[in-house]
DNA sequence: GGCTATAATGAAAGCGCTTACATTCTCGGT
DNA sequence: ACCGAGAATGTAAGCGCTTTCATTATAGCC
């Protein structure tokens, strides 16, 4: 066995001795946390650079009970959505010097009578939380010991104003519905919803609502179906579009994952897109622009979500007051799935 | 401002109070470390219940010296490599109980004199490393203090021998080139590079030559180009090829995450796959089934790497012995896009 | 019944830091 | 020359645990 107890490192003390000081103005010119007299800071950077000095975070979190680090609480991993989304938060973490501690409930047991949270309070300064991968009570627990908390992609359980980052969706499905409407003159648009209680899906699909009703146009029931924001489920759904008979001449599919199995569905049944049927999606994930048609879309700005999330979190963990809602714009990106030719790309 | 240290937590103290034991008492019935009785072991654990304890895992860390949190070096996050990877090892940290840390080398600038290593034996009790996101010269410095490190997709520096996981590269692109050639006599089979340094590129460029040697077939540099792993270099690539006139008959694009930039290019060039010129990959990620046409490529079983290479790191921190080299197999995936066809899916 | 292994527990010394408080030193003002 | 304010530094008490070592209780045995 290896003990990893066996290896003696550099302490402060040792440093402290090299220069002739004592620990406690170590601790001063490491943390800069009061003045020192200009000749014995210089000793004491020298000493650590000598002795090769580096401090125990484990130590410094222990003390002064902060821990420097930042939990992450996930679904699950995957996705066309999740990588931009940990960029964001990675990058965000790293900038502020915090650390990135990940931990996914996708096939989680419930926690245990010993076992606590696997992020909080005990090894973490503050946590984001990406949908539904906490329940309301597990926030409330948070919420009832004052831990920094910020919600992506998710608001707030009632009561407890936990501030929440997340994207335009109505407005972003409005200006796309719009723009089949008024471009192309569809007036059969299908929608393909995402999972059920997803915000971002209930928030699209009112943009798609409100756009229609905007122009006159009632809503059909059998033109709304359930695609989970899943490859698979989305191209299920859109056969059985295609089996019943259901008319329609545009399918908004809520995100672009799911645009992929409504193309090919669509791509199986020898329709043409968008000759016959246009499609558009909704995020526009690094892949819709190498679709074939290429996909049009709303711009989601994942990656800043995941920025700002930390950014907010980091004012909460320094004492300040965060935004209750972080709504982050989107933008129409026109290509050629939705029946518009154009040069670029 | 919010101070942390306002918070009263309820410690071992309060537990060991409450139960009426001390509190090495209470530290052995977490840890079972050494025998208790049964009467004071379950009014020991009532107390936990009760007071609603949970351990503070900094101090546990700081006394016992060790975190229970390992890292991950990311080079970059994103491509569609990255999430069943950090799917992987995620799932494998969780499963061992381990915490995990994960930091970007991306945009990173050099470690400066008080900054140590953003993730090390100050904060973790292993690393996991994935390709080139660390330098020989800081693999060696962990190698010095016999820090538990594993390779992902990278072999250890020479000297110093550290575990690394990988995947049979160089018999997957065997396999796939001699379908081309086998079963579509293809003979002029392009090769589209990933990056430079890369081994994973390395091993499937020699499996093509390989293949192609095996039947006889003399390589033409003027056929291999590089595309980066990168969906737009793959497509520069390849319009440059039929820029210049070069004649092939099939691409073999060392990812596939290229071999979208390559079915770009050459959609808009006109040309149809698989009928004018077939096109396959490596990987087999998520979306490959879904391209038009679906990809023949080759599986890589990646999430299984991530999950593999916390099982070595596991194994080294517990002080046992890791597989020098853990070789994933691979798999050809026939899809369409070699010219196949196919009754399924 | 006296004696020794053994099991159960407690006391206390850290782990490597931070920080409140005490101490010493300097220096301008008078 | 003397006082007091501030700056510079040191002392020491924790932070919440683990773990060694000593102590006490429990058997087991002839």
């Amino acid at each position: 066995m290896t003990d990893p107890r066996s290896h003696s490192r550099v302490t402060m003390v040792d440093v402290a001795k090299y220069a002739g000081v004592s620990i406690a103005t170590v601790s001063r010119v490491i943390n800069q946390t009061a003045s020192v007299a200009p000749n014995t800071e210089a000793g004491v950077r020298a000493a650590i650079i000598e002795l090769n000095y580096h401090p125990h975070l484990t130590a410094q979190a222990l003390a002064s009970r902060r821990t420097h680090t930042l939990g992450l609480y996930l679904p699950a991993i995957g996705g066309d959505f999740f990588p931009p989304l940990l960029r964001g938060i990675e990058a965000g973490a790293r900038e502020n010097h915090f650390g990135l501690l990940i931990y996914s409930t996708a096939e989680d047991s419930a926690p245990s009578g010993l076992a606590s949270y696997p992020l909080g309070e005990h090894n973490t300064d503050g946590i984001v939380v990406f949908v539904d991968s906490l329940s309301d009570e597990e926030l409330e627990c948070f919420h009832q010991i004052e831990f920094p908390v910020v919600l992506i992609h998710r608001s707030s359980p009632p009561g407890l104003n936990i501030p929440c980052v997340t994207i335009e969706n109505k407005h972003g499905a409005h200006m796309l519905v719009d723009h089949l409407i008024d471009v192309h003159a569809y007036r059969r648009i299908a929608f393909l919803a995402g999972r059920e209680e997803h915000e971002d899906s209930y928030w699209r699909e009112m943009g798609y609502r409100e756009s229609l009703a905007a122009h006159g146009i009632p809503s059909d029931p059998h033109l709304v179906a359930t695609g989970s924001f899943d490859r698979q489920e989305a191209q299920a759904a859109t056969e059985c579009w295609l089996m019943e008979g259901v008319e329609f001449d545009a399918v908004f599919s809520s995100d672009d994952e799911s645009a992929i199995g409504v193309l090919a569905a669509l791509s199986r049944a020898g329709k043409r897109v968008p000759q016959e049927i246009a499609v558009v999606g909704f995020d526009d994930t690094d892949l819709s622009r190498y679709l074939n048609p290429p996909l049009t879309t709303v711009r989601a700005p994942i990656e800043q979500v995941g920025r700002q999330a930390i950014e907010q979190l980091v004012r909460l963990i320094r004492g300040g007051q965060a935004e209750p809602l972080v709504l982050l714009p989107t933008e129409l990106i026109v290509r050629r799935s939705c029946g518009c030719s154009y040069g670029g790309e």
